[in-house]
DNA sequence: GCAGTATATTCGCTAAAGCGTATATATGCG
DNA sequence: CGCATATATACGCTTTAGCGAATATACTGC
């Protein structure tokens, strides 16, 4: 018997699939956010990343797939967040690189972003 | 006029960029390795992580061209090593990385075919 | 110059990744 | 139920990355 795991998939992740996924503009961007903000749905990913809804969604598939991000449903909304059990090593990587680029861009655009999309969002559908 | 660069290439990598290159086995490996033991040369590597002569050479002549590693000849043998002028969140990933990595495999084996490849390319060479 | 060793590069080939467009699913509301 | 919104997925396409095999280049010692 096994520790049971929400989805059949993600058996521990390996450096270098975290890294493949590191390894992309708009996962990364993504990813950076979610450390920063500590959960976020999709929508307002999409504003602040300034991409497709159908890129957006596919790219954070991908991150739920190899046990990066989870999701938690409301209502309408999917919410993403870096997942828990992600282990020491990519935690302590994604914290890092948030802290050292949050002041680079696109990053630094992204953050401000993020933050109307998320005003504008809550405010609108409450 | 610019900073003088050794090579026109490399003008300040990118984190995609960067991550993009350690999203392969055999670059993440080797980067680990230098990261380990300050400067190495390619049949030493190409030894410790037990892939072909040119595999090694393609993916260290691309780590070079992004400016991650640097070169220095001595006779016939190439010596490789973390390139002094990466970003420092480049650095920090590194050296974070080859901490947290060390006693995981496959990098662990890897340190210690590092090791024997030295020994025995550093004595019979002499 | 020749032989030997170390390293680099070229050539096809294959597989995978990402994209845009279109469409499907799920929820909320009236 | 019917419409609107949020999210996910399928499809066909293009680009890129990595590979093995073969070959080229550079240095050393004789």
């Amino acid at each position: 018997m096994t520790v049971a795991s929400a989805s059949a998939a993600a058996p521990v992740i390996t450096p270098v699939e975290f890294m493949r996924l590191l390894a992309d503009e708009t996962r990364l961007r993504a990813l950076l956010l979610l450390e920063q903000k500590g959960e976020l749905c999709v929508c307002e990913l999409t504003e602040a990343l300034e991409v497709s809804q159908p890129k957006m969604s596919r790219h954070l598939a991908h991150l739920r797939d190899a046990g990066v991000v989870e999701t938690r449903r409301a209502g309408q909304w999917i919410h993403y967040q870096r997942c828990e059990s992600l282990p020491a090593w990519a935690r302590q990587t994604l914290a890092h690189l948030a802290a050292e680029l949050a002041a680079e861009e696109p990053y630094w655009a992204d953050s401000k972003r993020i933050v109307r999309a998320i005003a504008r969002n809550r405010s609108e559908c409450k």
